[in-house]
DNA sequence: CAGATAAGTTCTAAAAAGGAACTTAACAAC
DNA sequence: GTTGTTAAGTTCCTTTTTAGAACTTATCTG
């Protein structure tokens, strides 16, 4: 299978990953999260190609996950900006730092971290069921077809 | 830079994708997750080449993220299995799935769900602050510097 | 008018991925 | 005891992507 084809398959990690499942696009990503929104500072901060950046960029607005904004007339000068689509990745990002933090960190600990306004506490996210607030464990799941379930291919041809 | 060199950079987000920031890898670990462990399955459920597969699962295997372990005597075959370190990305799957549901759903719904044992839902994984309970905000955070930060590259020399 | 800036684009070489066939090692069936 | 099958890879060759560096375009600054 290319990978361009995964946003069509019956199953949303997939065409999620179609989005974002990108060497570069997260590292992209997590560059907004921190402010950064100009082409050169994405650029200076990640050692990407210019080519390749642009390139990423260019889908992820397609997306929907960032918007382009003039930040100066004259020679227009376009940052990228995430959108409310960009906001709702923020899970996903915290999910995959926290377990860098947990896996990849040498004994001093994660090199950096997130303050919570709220609770003035650095932040460790965690994950629990909506309706009834357990932690969420994976051997406690069971997973069924669900309302939007393609089976392969049929329904678009007739 | 280069793509294997994120694994030496002072953020948790880069030390992460160096794993499994890969086009395919985290599709071979969404099949995991749903209990696929041999590398035909892993081939006929993705229609990723075989080459590259067997390249992502040593990697995996290198990383810690699976164990290879022989479920046949004779002629070696060997199944890939989640280890505990493996199983601490569910929270990374889960909210890439839930991204997935809520943008790139059609309008009938999640092509797949998952029913929680606990409380017999479906289940809707959210992010909370572990201190205060609050639903984690990205606007609510500030980010500092933490105790494992390295200051880019001098620590190594000397 | 000579830079400097910002955001790309173009070009070539190197690396990675796709696709199909080949290998190995044991068992099973004829 | 030759033929076939299964599982997990490798090999070989082609097509796509990336890396790296230079070039372009359109202003603003001194």
């Amino acid at each position: 299978m290319r990978w361009r084809d995964l946003k069509d398959e019956s199953c949303s990690m997939a065409r999620t990953l179609s989005v974002i499942g990108d060497r570069w696009t997260l590292m992209i990503l997590r560059d907004c999260f921190v402010g950064l929104r100009r082409f050169e500072q994405f650029e200076a901060s990640l050692g990407i190609t210019r080519h390749v950046l642009a390139d990423r960029l260019k889908k992820l607005v397609d997306e929907g996950v960032l918007k382009k904004a003039p930040y100066r007339e004259g020679p227009v000068r376009e940052e990228y900006r995430l959108t409310e689509r960009g906001f709702d990745l923020y899970p996903v990002m915290l999910s995959i730092v926290q377990w860098g933090d947990q896996h990849m960190a040498d004994e001093r600990g994660a090199p950096v971290v997130r303050r919570h306004a709220n609770c003035g506490h650095i932040v460790h996210g965690k994950m629990i069921c909506a309706d009834c607030g357990e932690d969420l464990d994976p051997r406690d799941m069971s997973v069924e077809i669900g309302p939007g379930f393609a089976p392969a291919k049929e329904n678009q041809a007739r």
